[in-house]
DNA sequence: TAGATGTTCCGCCATT
DNA sequence: CTAATGGCGGAACATC
């Protein structure tokens, strides 16, 4: 399941949430989000989700409001992936229950890939399966976990891990990025950009997608597309060419469109045109610069092709948008 | 608006 | 044997 771009798996690959009373709802719910929606395009080959808690049934989850979970804990044991969600109650040093603590551990034996958000890592490190293994945690219980399991590697202020069978993310929206890390790994970054498209993600992830995050699973040779990613960001204004960055990717031009599309999930001329019109709006939003001299700063030759690259994404041409952006800061 | 010209990018395949 | 590479052709696309 590493790297299933290769062949389309023979088998629905088994995610399951697991929860327990007390639950952090959002956790629950991003899992969900990212491995639960179908895909039209893969049909089948896509993930079959459950959500389980002990005993199945409602539990109370933390914003005030309930879960009713699918299944009892005995689904964990077809999971390929088991997420494990927190609660503030075990960050704060409470017991997970028993069963939560058996159904990981079996999974584990199995080989199976185990995924924690924010405070999931407490229960993983209950459980004795984080010794030795760097991790992370929400910012805030950060110092708690690293006292409270020394054996743990607890690695401050990154997004997410990835230490090969078991996955930690830090708090709130990260552990998005994790699930989408998790996608990509399962079925190439194409799918998991569309699910982000999906989840209205916004593309500004600053420097795109390699560059964000340690991403300690990177393939040797990613880390050259994405040092080209951030010289182009800072040369947007020149025309680009894809054999200029493949040259300073020091890579032939085919192999460089490979490795970009691995990495970004799309081609380097539509992430260019992207980055260029991301770049764009701070210029249209906060100065008086005329369009077309905006358009020729972030690399679009003409006024022509930056209006219709600019409205492709955004929706509206650059001097709309600058004037809804003028009258939205009048307010 | 139509057309000439250049670019991109992917399947194929021999090579490493 | 597998995996990655990179050259080639050509369709699709962008540009002026």
């Amino acid at each position: 399941m590493r790297h299933p771009q290769r062949e389309p798996a023979a088998r629905r690959h088994h995610v399951t949430v697991l929860a327990f009373d007390g639950a952090a709802g959002f956790e629950v719910a991003v899992a969900t989000e990212v491995f639960g929606q179908p895909i039209p395009q893969l049909g089948d080959d896509w993930y079959a989700l459950d959500v389980a808690a002990p005993g199945g049934g409602p539990l109370r989850a933390v914003p005030g409001y309930a879960i009713l979970a699918g299944a009892g804990l005995e689904a964990a044991r077809r999971a390929d992936t088991l997420v494990v969600t927190g609660s503030p109650a075990v960050a704060a040093g409470a017991e997970p229950p028993a069963a939560v603590l058996d159904a990981v551990h079996d999974a584990a034996a199995r080989g199976a890939r185990l995924v924690a958000m924010c405070t999931g890592a407490f229960v993983l490190a209950r459980a004795g399966l984080l010794d030795g293994l760097p991790a992370t945690t929400h910012w805030r219980f950060a110092a708690e976990l690293a006292a409270r399991f020394p054996r743990v590697d607890v690695q401050q202020d990154v997004l997410y891990v990835d230490a090969g069978p078991v996955l930690t993310s830090a708090g709130g929206a990260a552990g998005l990025d994790l699930c989408l890390h998790v996608v990509r790994q399962d079925f190439g970054a194409a799918t998991a950009n569309a699910v982000a498209r999906g989840l209205v993600l916004g593309p500004h992830r600053h420097g795109g997608f390699a560059q964000r995050a340690e991403a300690p699973v990177a393939r040797p040779g990613d880390d050259r597309v994405a040092e080209t990613m951030q010289w182009a960001l800072a040369h947007l204004d020149r025309p680009l060419t894809v054999s200029e960055l493949a040259g300073h990717a020091c890579m032939s031009p085919r192999t460089f469109l490979r490795r970009f599309r691995a990495a970004a999930g799309t081609s380097p001329s539509e992430w260019l045109l992207e980055q260029r019109v991301q770049a764009s709006l701070p210029l249209l939003e906060r100065s008086d610069l005329p369009v077309e001299t905006v358009g020729l700063r972030v690399g679009f030759p003409t006024p022509a092709s930056f209006r219709k690259h600019f409205r492709r994404t955004v929706g509206r041409s650059p001097l709309q948008h600058r004037r809804s952006v003028a009258r939205a800061a009048t307010f």
